[in-house]
DNA sequence: TTGAAAGCGATACCAC
DNA sequence: GTGGTATCGCTTTCAA
């Protein structure tokens, strides 16, 4: 094993003018910086993790938890894990996995053995055990997701009320009057933090904008596609035409079937927008509108929070929302009284 | 912080006493021992993770590397992450997770900085780079998959010929005589280590057994269910009364409901098994045996070949195949010569 | 701009 | 069976 000392030997300088050098943190004169740089990278040094831990404060780890819940979506979960991980890294941290154990004690043990420098909480889940457990533990701690009770918490997530008003501002500028929300099955608006909030930007928007505006929850999981596939019908024989989408994958293709199946087009007839959605809607057949929710975003900001809170010693909670990003893909198009629709509400 | 003095302190003794009678690396008096356990538990104590990575030569902790393919899994993938790191928990080890960075990077600096113990490698693909890595390092490794050169490796599969010959097995015993397997697409059999595995396995005792087989891979992802009905039908019209399933989840359904649109039964008029699956089989309309890759087996014997070396201080390298178990559901019938099968090759 | 040396908090050797 | 203490490799204060 390399030691510091092997280094300062090759460079003829002390140990302590190495870790400067090396760290930063006491400015070196250029020659010497140079020489030390040079002999660490040919002895192929690296700080000892252990002896940097219990020397600095710091032990550049953060953990990141993640229930493995039953209901967790695998891809959209992986990706929330390898853009946290991403971000951790470039900040100098790496990413300590907390699962097994449920949740708490994992998070406790890290905070008594001192092991991390900061935890990262994914998979936030409206009543979440690990709100109360972050406001008890001196670890810095950031939520990518948004509890019921946040207060202390310092949170980061998408806007999904904006992102969803915003998806209603487009179609009411387009000039539609009678929208509809295609939502996920009702469960997830007790089980998720988002879906609620999605649906409340849709509602508050559309009644601000005067218009007539309906949401569906889809039913069951199971048969997502063919629920999908029915309301949509529904909505089209009811004559609205503009639909937002907030519900899982294989929904999205029922629906352009749907709208094929009655003779419509996207956007002649129909226009969409999906709001939230972590895949890819720009392969269909027709492409969809999208205000997607961008793991980088949220786990960008989060780390950038939590790095700041550990390196300043000081966290300021609060919930920072992401502003969603409008994706064009031309399925919004102008609405003038459709022969077709009904005409809006008064 | 609780240290060690602080539970010296409270229950009376010298903090090597308290040190032996934690770890359990001397033997201490039983009243003592319980006095600095309830101390310790009084005071939550759990030793400093950098001062024990420090003095101990241990740091309790193993990476992670897992390369997030385009082509990963995700579902299969978390199951093996989450079934590594219960069994990591289980002997005590953390799990820090390697992503980012082309995999080299990362176990090359975790190895510099001793920041971990040993490495568990996923996701192997046949000419890994990571296998001439793992070579190069002292940090004990070993790969969940087996790559193409496995010289001087640790290395832990399910025993995925011994799988599809037990298929075959299966079949030949029940009376079938043309069987057929239902494959990955092609792709698979060079991105993959365990395609060819499970193909050679079948082909191998097809033959062994005198069986009429004939192998076909899925063409093209995008169309898996509709490939898998087709090349059901073919098989069907052909004779085939056993078919053995190698392939995604979705083309599982195709299989049966081409059963069904030829009028026939599982397991009357055809036998199905399904091998290496990592999802559940018997959810079906008709249930299908399975003789399942099980993350737990292979992952719980990895960790133990992993803690094993870096307790011993010493690697003895080889291929560790999981037997594979067979679970019977009821989807293999009887077979004697029907009026529709064709007779057995010569 | 650089160096000497005092910790950091455990482990484990050596005494008793 | 128990206790003192050198030691692990680095960071950082204090001095020069």
């Amino acid at each position: 094993m390399v030691r510091i000392d092997d280094v300062a030997k090759r460079a003829g300088v002390s140990i302590s003018t190495v870790s400067y050098a090396l760290s930063g943190k006491r400015p070196v004169s250029e020659r010497t910086r140079e020489k030390i740089h040079l002999a660490a990278r040919e002895l192929g040094y690296l700080p000892n993790a252990g002896a940097r831990m219990l020397a600095g404060r710091r032990t550049h780890i953060f953990a990141l938890t993640e229930p493995f819940r039953a209901d967790t979506h695998a891809p959209s979960h992986m990706a929330f894990v390898l853009a946290a991980s991403i971000a951790a890294r470039r900040h100098g941290y790496d990413i300590l996995l907390l699962t097994d154990e449920d949740a708490s004690q994992g998070m406790r043990r890290v905070e008594a053995s001192g092991l991390v420098d900061g935890i990262i909480v994914l998979d936030v889940a409206p009543n979440d055990e690990r709100a109360e457990l972050a406001r008890s533990i001196a670890t810095p701690t950031v939520f990518v997701g948004v509890p019921n009770d946040a207060t202390g918490l310092m949170c980061v997530d998408l806007d999904f009320s904006a992102a969803a008003a915003t998806a209603v501002d487009r179609l009411a500028d387009a000039g539609h009057r009678k929208i509809a929300m295609l939502g996920h099955p009702a469960g997830h608006y007790e089980a998720t933090n988002y879906a609620p909030r999605v649906r409340q930007g849709f509602r508050d928007r559309a009644r601000e904008r005067g218009l007539d505006a309906v949401f569906r929850p889809l039913s069951e999981t199971q048969f997502a596609a063919e629920d999908a596939y029915r309301l949509t019908l529904e909505f089209l024989d009811d004559g609205v035409t503009g639909i937002v989408l907030n519900s899982e994958e294989r929904s999205y293709k029922a629906v352009l079937d749907a709208v094929s199946a009655r003779g419509m087009d996207v956007p002649r007839d129909v226009s969409l927008i999906s709001v939230g959605a972590i895949f890819d809607t720009s392969g269909y057949h027709r492409a969809i509108d999208s205000i997607p929710l961008i793991p980088e975003r949220s786990c960008d900001l989060a780390l950038e929070e939590l790095v700041d809170a550990v390196e300043r010693q000081q966290l300021d909670p609060g919930v920072r929302l992401v502003t969603p990003e409008y994706r064009s893909y031309g399925s919004v198009g102008a609405h003038s009284s459709s022969p077709r629709g009904s005409g809006p509400t008064p």
